[in-house]
DNA sequence: CTTCGCCGGTGACATTTGTTACAGATTAGA
DNA sequence: TCTAATCTGTAACAAATGTCACCGGCGAAG
Protein backbone atom coordinates (compact mmCIF):
# COMPACT_ATOMS: atom_id res chain seq x y z
CA UNK A 1 0.00 0.00 0.00
CA UNK A 2 1.05 3.68 -1.06
CA UNK A 3 1.92 6.28 1.81
CA UNK A 4 0.33 9.17 -0.25
CA UNK A 5 -2.80 6.92 0.01
CA UNK A 6 -2.96 6.01 3.43
CA UNK A 7 -2.26 10.09 3.84
CA UNK A 8 -5.56 11.04 1.99
CA UNK A 9 -7.64 8.14 3.55
CA UNK A 10 -6.57 9.15 7.25
CA UNK A 11 -6.19 12.85 7.36
CA UNK A 12 -4.10 14.66 10.16
CA UNK A 13 -2.26 11.88 11.69
CA UNK A 14 1.29 13.07 12.71
CA UNK A 15 4.56 13.39 10.41
CA UNK A 16 6.15 9.21 10.56
CA UNK A 17 3.30 8.07 12.07
CA UNK A 18 1.67 7.12 8.40
CA UNK A 19 5.31 5.05 8.06
CA UNK A 20 5.19 3.55 11.14
CA UNK A 21 1.56 2.05 10.44
CA UNK A 22 2.56 0.93 6.92
CA UNK A 23 5.52 -0.87 8.79
CA UNK A 24 3.39 -2.32 11.09
CA UNK A 25 0.49 -3.20 9.57
CA UNK A 26 -0.80 -6.25 7.49
CA UNK A 27 -2.37 -5.04 4.33
CA UNK A 28 -5.56 -7.73 3.25
CA UNK A 29 -7.81 -7.70 -0.10
CA UNK A 30 -10.80 -9.72 0.26
CA UNK A 31 -13.62 -10.84 -2.61
CA UNK A 32 -17.07 -9.68 -2.11
CA UNK A 33 -18.94 -11.98 0.57
CA UNK A 34 -16.30 -12.83 2.34
CA UNK A 35 -17.01 -13.18 6.39
CA UNK A 36 -13.88 -11.24 7.87
CA UNK A 37 -15.04 -11.42 11.75
CA UNK A 38 -17.38 -14.34 13.26
CA UNK A 39 -19.37 -14.13 16.30
CA UNK A 40 -17.33 -15.59 19.25
CA UNK A 41 -13.83 -15.10 17.49
CA UNK A 42 -10.56 -14.33 18.90
CA UNK A 43 -9.78 -10.93 17.56
CA UNK A 44 -6.17 -10.67 17.25
CA UNK A 45 -6.11 -7.31 15.20
CA UNK A 46 -7.68 -4.17 14.47
CA UNK A 47 -9.43 -3.83 10.97
CA UNK A 48 -9.15 -0.27 8.96
CA UNK A 49 -10.56 -0.27 6.15
CA UNK A 50 -8.93 0.89 2.87
CA UNK A 51 -11.25 0.26 -0.05
CA UNK A 52 -14.62 -1.08 -0.12
CA UNK A 53 -17.68 -1.34 1.86
CA UNK A 54 -17.82 -3.86 5.43
CA UNK A 55 -21.54 -4.97 6.84
CA UNK A 56 -21.76 -4.91 10.45
CA UNK A 57 -24.30 -7.37 11.69
CA UNK A 58 -25.45 -8.49 15.44
CA UNK A 59 -25.95 -12.00 15.42
CA UNK A 60 -28.40 -14.50 17.40
CA UNK A 61 -27.60 -18.64 17.22
CA UNK A 62 -31.09 -18.92 16.94
CA UNK A 63 -32.72 -15.78 15.05
CA UNK A 64 -30.23 -14.70 12.83
CA UNK A 65 -28.56 -11.65 12.30
CA UNK A 66 -29.60 -7.88 12.68
CA UNK A 67 -27.98 -5.53 10.75
CA UNK A 68 -26.15 -2.36 12.53
CA UNK A 69 -24.07 -0.41 10.17
CA UNK A 70 -21.45 0.09 7.89
CA UNK A 71 -18.08 0.38 7.28
CA UNK A 72 -16.65 3.01 4.78
CA UNK A 73 -13.01 3.10 3.82
CA UNK A 74 -11.06 5.28 6.53
CA UNK A 75 -13.25 3.86 9.19
CA UNK A 76 -12.44 1.57 11.42
CA UNK A 77 -13.99 -1.19 13.35
CA UNK A 78 -14.54 -0.60 17.10
CA UNK A 79 -15.24 -3.83 17.87
CA UNK A 80 -11.89 -5.28 16.73
CA UNK A 81 -9.86 -1.91 18.29
CA UNK A 82 -10.74 -2.61 22.20
CA UNK A 83 -11.17 -6.38 22.54
CA UNK A 84 -7.47 -6.82 23.72
CA UNK A 85 -8.26 -5.19 26.97
CA UNK A 86 -9.69 -8.84 28.20
CA UNK A 87 -9.30 -10.50 25.42
CA UNK A 88 -13.17 -10.48 24.70
CA UNK A 89 -14.62 -11.79 21.72
CA UNK A 90 -17.85 -10.41 20.30
CA UNK A 91 -20.92 -11.17 19.23
CA UNK A 92 -20.49 -9.53 15.83
CA UNK A 93 -20.51 -10.49 12.27
CA UNK A 94 -18.87 -8.38 9.60
CA UNK A 95 -19.17 -9.17 5.91
CA UNK A 96 -17.37 -7.67 2.92
CA UNK A 97 -20.21 -6.10 0.89
CA UNK A 98 -17.94 -4.96 -1.88
CA UNK A 99 -14.05 -6.44 -2.57
CA UNK A 100 -12.00 -5.01 -0.18
CA UNK A 101 -8.80 -4.06 1.19
CA UNK A 102 -7.75 -3.53 5.08
CA UNK A 103 -5.34 -2.86 6.73
CA UNK A 104 -4.99 -5.25 9.79
CA UNK A 105 -3.17 -3.82 12.64
CA UNK A 106 -1.62 -6.26 15.74
CA UNK A 107 -3.55 -5.24 19.40
CA UNK A 108 -0.01 -4.26 20.45
CA UNK A 109 0.85 -2.08 18.39
CA UNK A 110 -2.71 -0.60 18.25
CA UNK A 111 -2.31 0.14 22.34
CA UNK A 112 1.76 1.12 22.24
CA UNK A 113 0.27 3.97 19.47
CA UNK A 114 -2.23 5.34 21.79
CA UNK A 115 0.01 7.12 24.42
CA UNK A 116 2.64 7.72 21.50
CA UNK A 117 0.50 9.53 18.96
CA UNK A 118 -2.38 12.30 20.42
CA UNK A 119 -4.02 11.47 16.73
CA UNK A 120 -4.20 7.96 16.77
CA UNK A 121 -5.98 7.75 20.29
CA UNK A 122 -8.38 10.51 18.72
CA UNK A 123 -9.41 8.50 15.96
CA UNK A 124 -10.07 5.75 18.31
CA UNK A 125 -12.44 7.70 20.26
CA UNK A 126 -13.68 9.37 17.56
CA UNK A 127 -14.59 5.55 16.12
CA UNK A 128 -15.87 4.95 19.62
CA UNK A 129 -18.20 7.70 19.67
CA UNK A 130 -19.01 7.17 15.73
CA UNK A 131 -20.27 3.71 16.36
CA UNK A 132 -21.86 4.06 19.32
CA UNK A 133 -24.27 6.91 17.74
CA UNK A 134 -24.94 4.86 15.00
CA UNK A 135 -26.32 2.12 17.99
CA UNK A 136 -28.67 4.47 19.38
CA UNK A 137 -29.86 5.34 16.04
CA UNK A 138 -30.50 1.85 15.48
CA UNK A 139 -32.12 1.47 18.79
CA UNK A 140 -34.13 4.59 17.70
CA UNK A 141 -35.91 2.85 14.85
CA UNK A 142 -36.05 -0.03 16.31
CA UNK A 143 -37.70 1.25 19.33
CA UNK A 144 -40.08 4.02 18.24
CA UNK A 145 -40.67 3.10 14.48
CA UNK A 146 -42.80 1.12 12.32
CA UNK A 147 -42.14 -1.02 9.29
CA UNK A 148 -42.63 1.34 6.98
CA UNK A 149 -40.82 4.24 8.31
CA UNK A 150 -38.03 1.78 9.47
CA UNK A 151 -38.14 0.69 5.45
CA UNK A 152 -38.01 4.10 4.13
CA UNK A 153 -35.09 4.77 6.36
CA UNK A 154 -33.02 2.01 4.79
CA UNK A 155 -33.91 3.06 1.56
CA UNK A 156 -32.80 6.17 1.91
CA UNK A 157 -29.60 5.04 3.52
CA UNK A 158 -28.79 3.03 0.30
CA UNK A 159 -29.21 6.07 -1.79
CA UNK A 160 -26.94 8.11 -0.16
CA UNK A 161 -24.64 5.69 -0.04
CA UNK A 162 -25.01 3.80 -3.82
CA UNK A 163 -27.21 5.67 -5.36
CA UNK A 164 -30.89 5.70 -6.58
CA UNK A 165 -30.72 2.03 -8.11
CA UNK A 166 -30.35 -0.08 -4.89
CA UNK A 167 -29.53 -3.56 -6.42
CA UNK A 168 -30.95 -5.43 -3.47
CA UNK A 169 -33.94 -8.04 -3.36
CA UNK A 170 -36.67 -8.19 -1.19
CA UNK A 171 -35.34 -11.16 0.51
CA UNK A 172 -31.92 -9.12 1.21
CA UNK A 173 -33.99 -6.61 3.00
CA UNK A 174 -35.81 -8.35 5.03
CA UNK A 175 -32.57 -10.35 6.57
CA UNK A 176 -31.02 -6.41 7.44
CA UNK A 177 -34.52 -5.73 8.89
CA UNK A 178 -35.33 -9.14 10.74
CA UNK A 179 -38.75 -9.13 9.11
CA UNK A 180 -40.13 -11.60 6.31
CA UNK A 181 -40.07 -11.14 2.60
CA UNK A 182 -43.50 -10.66 2.73
CA UNK A 183 -43.49 -8.05 4.45
CA UNK A 184 -41.26 -6.31 2.96
CA UNK A 185 -42.92 -7.25 -0.18
CA UNK A 186 -46.25 -5.37 0.95
CA UNK A 187 -44.66 -2.32 2.32
CA UNK A 188 -42.62 -1.82 -0.97
CA UNK A 189 -45.67 -2.32 -3.13
CA UNK A 190 -47.48 0.30 -0.76
CA UNK A 191 -44.23 2.76 -0.94
CA UNK A 192 -44.83 2.14 -5.19
CA UNK A 193 -48.70 3.29 -5.34
CA UNK A 194 -47.46 6.23 -2.83
CA UNK A 195 -44.84 7.27 -6.26
CA UNK A 196 -41.86 7.24 -3.49
CA UNK A 197 -39.81 4.24 -5.93
CA UNK A 198 -40.39 2.05 -8.64
CA UNK A 199 -39.79 -1.61 -8.39
CA UNK A 200 -38.02 -3.32 -11.00
CA UNK A 201 -36.64 -7.39 -10.80
CA UNK A 202 -33.88 -8.16 -8.14
CA UNK A 203 -33.62 -3.47 -7.91
CA UNK A 204 -35.43 -1.06 -6.22
CA UNK A 205 -35.57 2.73 -8.00
CA UNK A 206 -35.63 5.06 -5.27
CA UNK A 207 -38.11 8.37 -7.31
CA UNK A 208 -39.84 10.09 -4.34
CA UNK A 209 -38.16 12.90 -2.71
CA UNK A 210 -34.85 12.68 -1.76
CA UNK B 1 -15.00 13.84 49.41
CA UNK B 2 -13.03 11.78 50.86
CA UNK B 3 -9.20 10.36 49.33
CA UNK B 4 -9.76 7.05 50.15
CA UNK B 5 -13.19 6.69 49.18
CA UNK B 6 -11.86 7.18 45.65
CA UNK B 7 -9.87 4.90 45.97
CA UNK B 8 -12.13 2.49 46.75
CA UNK B 9 -14.12 3.69 43.86
CA UNK B 10 -12.12 3.37 41.06
CA UNK B 11 -9.55 0.71 41.26
CA UNK B 12 -5.60 0.87 40.15
CA UNK B 13 -5.30 4.63 39.13
CA UNK B 14 -1.81 6.46 39.82
CA UNK B 15 -0.24 7.60 43.01
CA UNK B 16 -1.05 11.34 42.71
CA UNK B 17 -4.05 11.29 39.70
CA UNK B 18 -6.49 10.51 42.81
CA UNK B 19 -5.57 13.78 44.37
CA UNK B 20 -5.63 15.60 41.19
CA UNK B 21 -8.98 14.18 40.34
CA UNK B 22 -10.56 15.58 43.45
CA UNK B 23 -8.55 18.83 43.15
CA UNK B 24 -10.04 19.20 39.45
CA UNK B 25 -13.44 17.71 40.00
CA UNK B 26 -16.81 19.45 41.46
CA UNK B 27 -18.31 17.66 44.07
CA UNK B 28 -22.14 17.43 43.86
CA UNK B 29 -25.05 15.78 45.07
CA UNK B 30 -28.81 15.17 43.80
CA UNK B 31 -32.01 13.97 45.02
CA UNK B 32 -33.99 11.05 43.41
CA UNK B 33 -36.02 11.92 40.81
CA UNK B 34 -33.60 14.67 39.57
CA UNK B 35 -32.61 15.08 35.51
CA UNK B 36 -29.01 15.31 35.24
CA UNK B 37 -28.92 15.65 31.59
CA UNK B 38 -31.49 16.65 28.50
CA UNK B 39 -31.52 15.46 25.27
CA UNK B 40 -30.00 19.14 23.21
CA UNK B 41 -27.83 20.21 26.22
CA UNK B 42 -24.35 21.19 25.59
CA UNK B 43 -21.99 19.18 27.77
CA UNK B 44 -19.35 21.26 29.78
CA UNK B 45 -18.68 18.32 32.20
CA UNK B 46 -17.91 14.75 32.38
CA UNK B 47 -20.10 12.81 35.34
CA UNK B 48 -18.28 9.93 37.51
CA UNK B 49 -21.25 8.42 39.70
CA UNK B 50 -19.93 8.02 43.21
CA UNK B 51 -23.41 6.84 45.22
CA UNK B 52 -26.49 5.80 43.90
CA UNK B 53 -27.52 4.81 40.30
CA UNK B 54 -28.58 6.77 37.50
CA UNK B 55 -30.80 5.46 34.67
CA UNK B 56 -29.82 6.63 31.57
CA UNK B 57 -32.57 7.22 28.64
CA UNK B 58 -32.75 7.59 25.03
CA UNK B 59 -35.64 10.21 24.36
CA UNK B 60 -37.58 10.73 21.31
CA UNK B 61 -39.92 14.29 21.18
CA UNK B 62 -42.58 12.48 20.11
CA UNK B 63 -42.55 8.99 20.90
CA UNK B 64 -41.53 9.28 24.48
CA UNK B 65 -38.62 7.77 26.06
CA UNK B 66 -36.71 4.28 25.84
CA UNK B 67 -34.19 2.90 28.81
CA UNK B 68 -30.74 1.89 27.95
CA UNK B 69 -29.10 1.82 30.67
CA UNK B 70 -28.49 2.24 34.53
CA UNK B 71 -24.82 3.70 35.46
CA UNK B 72 -23.64 2.43 38.99
CA UNK B 73 -20.95 3.85 41.23
CA UNK B 74 -17.46 3.72 39.86
CA UNK B 75 -19.14 4.22 36.54
CA UNK B 76 -18.66 7.21 34.20
CA UNK B 77 -21.51 8.18 31.69
CA UNK B 78 -19.98 7.63 28.12
CA UNK B 79 -21.87 10.03 26.49
CA UNK B 80 -20.70 12.90 28.92
CA UNK B 81 -16.84 11.59 28.48
CA UNK B 82 -16.29 12.62 24.63
CA UNK B 83 -18.98 15.44 23.92
CA UNK B 84 -16.00 17.78 23.69
CA UNK B 85 -14.74 16.86 20.96
CA UNK B 86 -16.94 18.88 18.35
CA UNK B 87 -19.10 20.18 21.20
CA UNK B 88 -21.90 18.14 20.48
CA UNK B 89 -24.72 17.48 22.19
CA UNK B 90 -26.58 14.02 22.50
CA UNK B 91 -30.16 12.48 22.66
CA UNK B 92 -29.92 11.12 25.86
CA UNK B 93 -31.67 11.49 29.09
CA UNK B 94 -30.01 10.84 32.60
CA UNK B 95 -32.16 10.93 35.67
CA UNK B 96 -31.05 9.85 39.19
CA UNK B 97 -33.06 6.82 40.36
CA UNK B 98 -31.57 7.50 43.96
CA UNK B 99 -30.35 10.35 45.45
CA UNK B 100 -27.07 10.33 43.96
CA UNK B 101 -23.32 11.72 44.66
CA UNK B 102 -21.61 12.55 41.26
CA UNK B 103 -17.72 14.08 40.62
CA UNK B 104 -18.42 16.44 37.35
CA UNK B 105 -14.93 16.53 36.07
CA UNK B 106 -14.29 19.69 33.33
CA UNK B 107 -14.02 18.43 29.63
CA UNK B 108 -10.36 19.95 29.51
CA UNK B 109 -9.32 18.16 32.45
CA UNK B 110 -10.72 14.82 30.55
CA UNK B 111 -8.73 15.56 27.78
CA UNK B 112 -5.58 16.26 29.68
CA UNK B 113 -5.70 13.36 31.60
CA UNK B 114 -5.69 10.94 28.61
CA UNK B 115 -2.33 12.14 27.52
CA UNK B 116 -1.26 12.35 30.97
CA UNK B 117 -2.66 9.06 33.13
CA UNK B 118 -2.55 5.91 31.22
CA UNK B 119 -5.16 4.54 33.73
CA UNK B 120 -7.63 7.34 32.93
CA UNK B 121 -6.90 6.57 29.26
CA UNK B 122 -8.00 3.15 29.57
CA UNK B 123 -11.05 3.87 32.27
CA UNK B 124 -12.28 5.90 28.98
CA UNK B 125 -12.10 3.37 26.60
CA UNK B 126 -13.50 0.76 28.93
CA UNK B 127 -16.30 2.89 29.70
CA UNK B 128 -16.63 3.33 25.92
CA UNK B 129 -16.12 -0.93 25.30
CA UNK B 130 -18.83 -1.40 28.29
CA UNK B 131 -21.72 1.32 26.88
CA UNK B 132 -21.48 0.15 23.62
CA UNK B 133 -21.74 -3.84 24.78
CA UNK B 134 -25.15 -2.94 26.62
CA UNK B 135 -26.12 -1.16 23.34
CA UNK B 136 -25.38 -3.87 21.57
CA UNK B 137 -27.25 -6.17 24.00
CA UNK B 138 -30.36 -4.07 24.21
CA UNK B 139 -30.67 -4.04 20.52
CA UNK B 140 -30.78 -7.89 20.68
CA UNK B 141 -33.84 -7.75 22.83
CA UNK B 142 -35.92 -5.26 20.71
CA UNK B 143 -34.59 -6.57 17.85
CA UNK B 144 -35.03 -10.49 18.27
CA UNK B 145 -37.27 -10.93 21.49
CA UNK B 146 -41.07 -10.57 21.68
CA UNK B 147 -42.16 -8.49 24.42
CA UNK B 148 -42.86 -11.50 26.77
CA UNK B 149 -39.02 -12.19 26.85
CA UNK B 150 -38.05 -8.72 27.22
CA UNK B 151 -39.99 -8.42 30.29
CA UNK B 152 -38.75 -11.42 31.70
CA UNK B 153 -35.18 -10.43 31.08
CA UNK B 154 -35.87 -7.01 32.72
CA UNK B 155 -37.12 -7.98 35.47
CA UNK B 156 -34.44 -10.57 36.32
CA UNK B 157 -31.80 -7.49 35.32
CA UNK B 158 -33.99 -5.74 38.48
CA UNK B 159 -33.94 -8.28 40.54
CA UNK B 160 -29.61 -8.71 40.20
CA UNK B 161 -29.71 -4.93 41.13
CA UNK B 162 -32.18 -4.63 43.73
CA UNK B 163 -33.23 -8.29 45.17
CA UNK B 164 -36.56 -10.23 44.42
CA UNK B 165 -38.55 -7.40 45.66
CA UNK B 166 -39.25 -5.18 42.54
CA UNK B 167 -40.58 -2.03 43.72
CA UNK B 168 -42.37 -0.40 40.24
CA UNK B 169 -45.47 -0.15 38.75
CA UNK B 170 -47.06 -1.44 35.82
CA UNK B 171 -47.02 1.98 34.34
CA UNK B 172 -43.04 2.06 35.38
CA UNK B 173 -42.12 -0.73 33.36
CA UNK B 174 -44.09 -0.10 30.55
CA UNK B 175 -42.33 3.13 30.07
CA UNK B 176 -38.62 1.55 30.10
CA UNK B 177 -39.60 -0.84 28.15
CA UNK B 178 -41.95 1.82 25.58
CA UNK B 179 -45.27 -0.43 25.84
CA UNK B 180 -48.35 0.71 27.36
CA UNK B 181 -49.49 -0.24 30.90
CA UNK B 182 -52.22 -3.02 29.43
CA UNK B 183 -49.43 -5.11 27.79
CA UNK B 184 -47.35 -4.99 30.92
CA UNK B 185 -49.99 -6.04 33.31
CA UNK B 186 -51.34 -8.86 30.73
CA UNK B 187 -47.94 -10.06 30.64
CA UNK B 188 -47.45 -10.06 34.04
CA UNK B 189 -50.52 -11.42 35.18
CA UNK B 190 -49.19 -14.70 32.68
CA UNK B 191 -46.08 -14.52 34.57
CA UNK B 192 -47.79 -15.15 37.75
CA UNK B 193 -50.06 -17.98 36.53
CA UNK B 194 -46.84 -19.53 35.44
CA UNK B 195 -45.32 -19.34 38.83
CA UNK B 196 -42.86 -17.09 37.42
CA UNK B 197 -43.63 -14.23 40.12
CA UNK B 198 -46.52 -12.78 42.62
CA UNK B 199 -47.91 -9.18 42.25
CA UNK B 200 -48.54 -7.22 44.91
CA UNK B 201 -49.59 -3.25 44.72
CA UNK B 202 -46.82 -1.51 43.94
CA UNK B 203 -44.56 -4.11 43.08
CA UNK B 204 -43.76 -7.93 41.96
CA UNK B 205 -41.72 -10.20 43.72
CA UNK B 206 -39.79 -12.66 41.70
CA UNK B 207 -40.35 -16.79 42.87
CA UNK B 208 -39.39 -18.30 39.94
CA UNK B 209 -36.13 -19.69 38.72
CA UNK B 210 -33.04 -17.17 39.21
C1' DC C 1 -35.12 -25.91 -25.21
C1' DT C 2 -36.33 -27.52 -20.74
C1' DT C 3 -35.98 -27.83 -15.96
C1' DC C 4 -35.07 -26.08 -11.62
C1' DG C 5 -34.41 -22.63 -8.36
C1' DC C 6 -34.84 -17.93 -6.97
C1' DC C 7 -37.66 -13.79 -7.10
C1' DG C 8 -41.73 -11.27 -6.46
C1' DG C 9 -46.96 -10.86 -5.76
C1' DT C 10 -50.89 -11.90 -3.16
C1' DG C 11 -54.67 -13.79 -0.24
C1' DA C 12 -55.94 -15.90 4.06
C1' DC C 13 -55.12 -16.36 8.56
C1' DA C 14 -52.59 -16.42 13.35
C1' DT C 15 -50.24 -13.90 16.66
C1' DT C 16 -48.59 -10.00 18.91
C1' DT C 17 -49.11 -5.58 20.31
C1' DG C 18 -51.63 -1.17 20.85
C1' DT C 19 -55.99 1.24 22.15
C1' DT C 20 -60.22 2.27 24.38
C1' DA C 21 -63.23 1.81 27.92
C1' DC C 22 -64.48 0.88 32.31
C1' DA C 23 -64.58 -1.03 37.20
C1' DG C 24 -62.87 -2.07 41.74
C1' DA C 25 -59.16 -1.35 45.22
C1' DT C 26 -56.01 1.32 47.62
C1' DT C 27 -53.90 5.43 49.17
C1' DA C 28 -53.02 10.39 49.96
C1' DG C 29 -54.71 14.41 51.23
C1' DA C 30 -58.26 17.83 52.20
C1' DT D 1 -64.18 10.99 56.91
C1' DC D 2 -64.73 11.94 52.16
C1' DT D 3 -62.65 12.80 47.75
C1' DA D 4 -59.54 12.52 44.20
C1' DA D 5 -55.80 10.32 42.27
C1' DT D 6 -53.34 6.23 41.32
C1' DC D 7 -52.90 1.39 40.54
C1' DT D 8 -54.47 -2.88 38.77
C1' DG D 9 -57.49 -6.08 36.12
C1' DT D 10 -60.03 -7.13 32.10
C1' DA D 11 -62.82 -7.20 27.92
C1' DA D 12 -63.36 -5.92 23.26
C1' DC D 13 -61.50 -4.35 19.42
C1' DA D 14 -57.94 -2.35 15.98
C1' DA D 15 -53.62 -2.42 13.83
C1' DA D 16 -49.19 -4.29 12.75
C1' DT D 17 -46.59 -8.03 11.83
C1' DG D 18 -45.57 -12.99 11.10
C1' DT D 19 -46.72 -17.28 8.68
C1' DC D 20 -48.48 -20.37 5.19
C1' DA D 21 -49.83 -21.53 0.72
C1' DC D 22 -49.56 -20.95 -3.87
C1' DC D 23 -48.69 -18.70 -8.44
C1' DG D 24 -46.31 -16.97 -12.35
C1' DG D 25 -42.08 -15.07 -14.23
C1' DC D 26 -37.41 -15.11 -15.04
C1' DG D 27 -32.77 -16.79 -15.74
C1' DA D 28 -28.99 -20.16 -15.21
C1' DA D 29 -27.42 -24.84 -15.85
C1' DG D 30 -27.81 -28.72 -18.21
Amino acid sequence: MELEELKNLFLDWEEGFYEEVLEAANFHTAPAGTTLLKPGQNIRSAMLVVSGTVKLYREDPTDGEFFMYYLEPGEACAVTLVCDFHQETSQVLAKAVTDIAYLAIPLSKVDEWLRKYKSWHYFVIRTYRARYEELLQTIHSIAFKKMDERLEQYLMRQVGRWGTHIKLTHQDIAADLNTSREVISRLLKKMEHDGLILLHRQSIEWVGRK
